[in-house]
DNA sequence: CTCCATTTCCTAGCGCTGCTAGATATAGGA
DNA sequence: TCCTATATCTAGCAGCGCTAGGAAATGGAG
């Protein structure tokens, strides 16, 4: 009974190659250089092999996706907890999750612009998502002042993505970005 | 030598046809329909054709981007003009902004997502993208306080365009849309 | 150990994409 | 009327995501 095991220990680690590979690929080359061809060859099996895992390419950036919003809700907690008060924690977070963004861009762009659909169908998700927004949440806390906190949560993140996007995409002015980061930290930390 | 006059007139005219097509199937149907095969078919004429005009598909993305900075400026214009004092002026174009990114997320999509490089190396484009932000700038110059100006507006347009964003990508809830739109305003005209 | 059934995997190919080379038709000037 | 130059089309390339159908490997029964 045990070689069932083996096996599905084997497929589940394919599977784990499989968006490993994705995730690599797509930071050092793009998601437009991430093929099925390319992957396939990556993991040493044959193109249909990818479709016995996940729905479509689309699905394996999904699941790219997935670990991303882990890692970028680590990244929160982090800047959060070593913060020195509720201000700086504010310009702490706000860093943090910039810095995720900047140095990460393929993994953001399958988290926030590419891949709309999928991922939010799923369980894993919207934890990690939930977790991360949880985190903005209870940094924005003391200075949301008599604003429900969920729609101030989402403003703030809102700005943040909005820096995040228009920097990458040479709509802003690269010098600068620390100053408008600074600008919309105030604005929600007033 | 009226001929070559007439040429050069159904030419532009044809430029203008193809980039019509493309801004009409792309707001219909998504930039996904928008194949060099249906913009010729559309056209009457055969693929090729398309290449005399635009350097590639990417070109054509970025003309009708080119026509997007336009509407928006005149729509901000608009907008900023009829507001009855300068803290109302910041709400109706923040209005406007979002309105218009709703009402044609292809455009919007063709002038800040996609079509990265193309736009921004030719003439036009800056032209109508700085009157849009300029309109912007002057709206929020009354509430700009200390900030430079400049940095302020870049600030508060990425604040736009991050809830445009996410809304359109089903990151945030549907419901709630105005109230944030409403902090933001807050945020940046007090 | 052999045979068969089942699962696993690959080869080959479909229809589509953006784009282009080379042939063809059209038009203007001598 | 013929020649040249421009305008346009037909046909095709290489690549894409994805899939049908057959080959190979595997595990259990006799």
């Amino acid at each position: 009974m045990s070689t069932q095991a083996r096996r599905e220990r084997e497929r589940a680690e394919r599977e784990q190659a499989i968006i490993t590979a994705a995730r690599d690929l797509a930071l050092a080359e793009g998601w437009d250089a991430v093929t099925t061809r390319r992957l396939a060859a990556e993991i040493e099996y044959s193109q249909p092999v990818l479709y016995s895992h996940f729905k479509g390419k689309d699905a394996i950036m999904a699941a790219v996706a997935v670990e991303g919003f882990a890692e970028l809700a680590d990244a929160l907690t982090t800047a959060r907890a070593s913060a020195a008060n509720a201000r700086q924690a504010v310009a702490d977070v706000a860093a943090a999750y910039v810095a995720f963004a900047e140095q990460r861009p393929a993994i953001y762009d399958a988290m926030f612009t590419l891949a709309v659909d999928l991922p939010f169908a799923t369980q894993d998700v919207p934890t990690d998502l939930a977790r991360g927004f949880a985190e903005l949440a209870e940094t924005v806390r003391p200075v949301a002042g008599d604003h429900d906190l969920e729609t101030f949560t989402e403003t703030f993140w809102s700005g943040l993505h909005g820096l995040v996007t228009l920097m990458r995409s040479n709509r802003l002015r690269r010098p600068g970005h620390d100053r408008r980061l600074a600008v919309l930290v105030d604005r929600f930390s007033r």
